[in-house]
DNA sequence: CTGGCGATGAACT
DNA sequence: GTTCATCGCCAGT
């Protein structure tokens, strides 16, 4: 299921091309209580300062700091007061970029993640959202900025399961309003955990003043 | 099943 | 003061 860490070089591509390399790999992350791993099964693409929905659109912050470093290095961002979500990131040749990541499937802990998530149902659906997704492996501020491809660091990206071209699919990325003309959402078909909500279409609409 | 909305905090204007 | 790459609850179909 999940063969050798990732090199450094093999992850510093344009984010778009990322994001198909990611699916199917594993994500492992060492928590307090033991380590969990999901295979990667929805992400998105984030650009750097030509890309609206991108952190790097306004330029270089103490926050976005990570994504100007170097590829294969992980980016973690505190949102709506209580998720934090986590990225990949993948500069290369200077220009800043990084893979959101959606959804994965439990590969390994799975008990562990049911103890963490008592609330969740199925199987399929433990790490469904980007936001679920940290949780379920413990990953907050903590880890902003470690060396995925480093045998030592306490989260690490495995290659996985390649997955079958003809089982990709793209979208629209979620919540972004502007360039909905670039479908940089990627996902594997027929995943249970790839996040179903919101039908990739219809997206609350700014509430007239 | 669906869609609306509150909670909650840091970065940015 | 406003935005934000959100989730989970709750009420309505």
């Amino acid at each position: 299921m999940r063969d050798r860490l990732f090199t450094r070089d093999e992850l510093a591509l344009d984010p778009v091309d990322l994001a198909h390399l990611l699916l199917g790999s594993v994500l492992e992350a060492d928590g307090p209580d033991g380590t969990v791993g999901v295979r990667l099964v929805e992400v998105e693409a984030y650009r750097g300062e030509d890309d609206p929905a991108s952190h790097c659109y306004r330029g270089k912050t103490p926050r976005n700091a990570v994504m100007w470093g170097p590829a294969g290095h992980l980016y973690v961002y505190f949102v709506y007061g209580m998720h934090f979500c986590a990225n990949i990131v993948g500069t290369h040749e200077g220009m800043p970029g990084a893979v959101l990541l959606r959804a994965g499937e439990v590969v390994t802990g799975l008990d562990l993640v049911r103890k963490r998530r008592p609330n969740a149902r199925g199987t399929g659906e433990l790490a469904k959202g980007p936001a679920i997704l940290t949780s379920v492996l413990r990953v907050d501020r903590a880890q902003n900025g470690v060396d995925l491809t480093d045998p030592a660091s306490p989260v690490r990206l495995y290659v996985g399961e390649r997955v079958p071209a003809e089982l990709v699919r793209t979208g629209p990325r979620v919540g972004v309003a502007m360039a909905m003309d670039t479908p940089w959402r990627f996902w594997v078909d027929g995943s249970p955990a790839v996040s179903t909500y919101r039908r990739g279409g219809k997206r609350r609409v700014r509430p007239a003043s």
